[in-house]
DNA sequence: ATTGAATATTCCTGTAAAGGAATATTCTAA
DNA sequence: TTAGAATATTCCTTTACAGGAATATTCAAT
């Protein structure tokens, strides 16, 4: 994951490349059924694909002339990480600091 | 969540919304204090909380003339809840399947 | 009512990126 | 070595969006 993450996230942000993702989730495919099954055109499908891999999001694996794509662990477990950061937002500690604030302000 | 979580990402995948996103972990902040401490111009720091909170990621606090922007926990959960449909991937699992296959073909 | 501070919005411009169509590449099989 | 399948790349056009500068809005205080 990069510094600030983008990368991942811009990788995901585009929905077609989003539904790739969800599709490979049932394990590797080639590109070809990846765009009859998500009903795009071959190039488009290698260029979104093209974008998962640069972000990590995706590997390849070739055999003869097709080449496999499947889904890569590390950014999942890398934003499970980032989240962790965040966790403490739905702790309540944050609102009643906030809530605390607001009285005192009154 | 959109139903591709991609308004999400999208809003998360722009290096100066994250840093904003990252800076208001420590508690609601005013704009004219973000836009400070990530040295950005205020009406870019507007624009990117605009985007923010169209995407549910913010939410704003009006006090005077002041306007307290802080992180929704909600986001973050539903991220947690869409990873959780890609845990399995290091779980093994999903590994060992392809080496399966892997064999079979040779 | 007027002023000033804080914030939002608008307009403009440049740039990145997505889709379509065509073409190039790579590999297998014969 | 030629043919064909699978995939990648290039070129073109269009659109979305970020930043800058200027301006509009909103609110409190006087």
């Amino acid at each position: 994951m990069d510094e600030e993450n983008t990368t991942l996230f811009a990788a995901l942000a585009e929905p077609s490349r989003m539904r790739i993702v969800s599709l490979l989730r049932s394990g590797p495919l080639s590109v070809g059924e990846i765009a009859e099954r998500l009903e795009m055109r071959q190039p488009q499908a290698s260029k979104h694909l093209k974008v998962l891999q640069q972000a990590g999001v995706v590997e390849v694996r070739a055999e003869a002339n097709r080449r496999h794509y499947r889904l890569r662990s590390e950014p999942f477990q890398e934003m499970e990480n980032w989240l962790a950061g965040y966790q403490r937002l739905w702790n309540e500690r944050f609102d009643r600091l906030d809530d605390y604030l607001r009285n005192e302000e009154e």
